[in-house]
DNA sequence: TATTGTTATACTCTATAACTATA
DNA sequence: TATAGTTATAGAGTATAACAATA
């Protein structure tokens, strides 16, 4: 994303580029990530992780296929969230009570001590954010957008995590399918 | 995306993540970007390809280096994005007139006659996207979005593109560069 | 020496499909 | 037959680096 150097793109006419809501959510939203990365780089929580700590610690014993759906994330992608944040020491699996294909998911002991400090730093990230916008002003653009998110989808309609995604574009277009294969064992932790 | 079938994800709560300025502004652009892709796909352009062809209407014979820095995107991003207007014959390279080394970006007088066209479907993909805000709260959420964008950045500031982007997280997080190789000629056609 | 366009390469994110164990 | 977790693979998007031609 380097910035212009000096500025050259300040001699390009934006037209009508910047009368669109898509666009400017998305400069917002770059801005915002920006600052998340550049503030809990350190700590290796992304946005994405750091939504998906949250929900776990919000309701422990959360199933991985629930938390993909409640981030609208495939499972495949549930998994590697999960086993990042298994990595660093921040989130367990543990066998679930009545279902042994499944595990349920809990914040570790040092997930819980850490956790404070990591909600400290995205409080402080969210503050610097809204610096620019008075207190009034901030309320009435998360009114909005909530709106805005809230509103009758013409499709499904969960809510997602925190991160980017070239998703839709996949998704919608390409209306070639290529079968795949592979694959070798599962669940190298159960025998 | 799949969206949850009927609808686990409402046992799970969300806790402080609607609370974020950075989950709604995400949620908000996934929905607009739905419907820009739902509403386009038949013509093959994504919200980043519109912004490039925006711009090339508005600055004709702009540069690539000039459009990549405008949207902020690599030098050689810029060049597949021109290669795909090209392939889709809405966008030519001429030689620029006095610098041997650069093309000037023009829209083709078929790209000239399909604009219109084009244009009126982001109108009406727009319009879609806003219906659920009176024009009140629209001109409000527009004006907030903009002062949100427009505060001073701590680093640099250009006005990117339309798409989504992974971009800031690699960048920022990973402490490990690997160099590269690889190349064989250029500029295949200037003999 | 710097810049423009180019190509090769690598990495992130995320999807789909198929498989295993279990229900 | 369906579901949870897993793994391999594909592909979009974008970055960096090196190169040729030109400035």
């Amino acid at each position: 994303m380097q910035p212009a150097a000096a500025d050259p793109a300040a001699q390009v006419d934006y037209a009508s580029l910047p009368d669109h809501v898509g666009y400017l959510l998305r400069l917002a939203q770059l801005r915002v990530w920006e600052d998340f990365y550049a503030r809990l780089s350190a700590t290796g929580i992304t946005p994405s992780l750091y939504s998906a700590l949250v929900l776990i610690e919000r309701n422990p014993g959360l199933q991985q296929s629930r938390l993909g759906e409640a981030l609208g994330v495939a499972r495949s992608g549930a998994m590697t969230m999960v086993d990042r944040l298994e990595r660093q020491g921040l989130v367990e699996r543990r066998p679930a009570p009545h279902d042994r294909r499944a595990y349920g998911l809990f914040l570790t002991a040092d997930g819980r001590r850490r956790m404070p400090e990591i909600v400290a730093m995205v409080q402080q990230h969210d503050r610097q954010i809204n610096a620019v916008l008075s207190a009034t002003e901030h309320r009435t653009l998360m009114t909005l957008l909530k709106k805005f998110v809230a509103a009758p989808a013409q499709r499904g309609n969960s809510l997602p995590a925190m991160e980017g995604d070239p998703t839709v574009s996949r998704q919608k277009r390409s209306g070639s399918r290529t079968p795949r294969t592979g694959r070798r064992q599962s669940k190298p932790r159960e025998e």
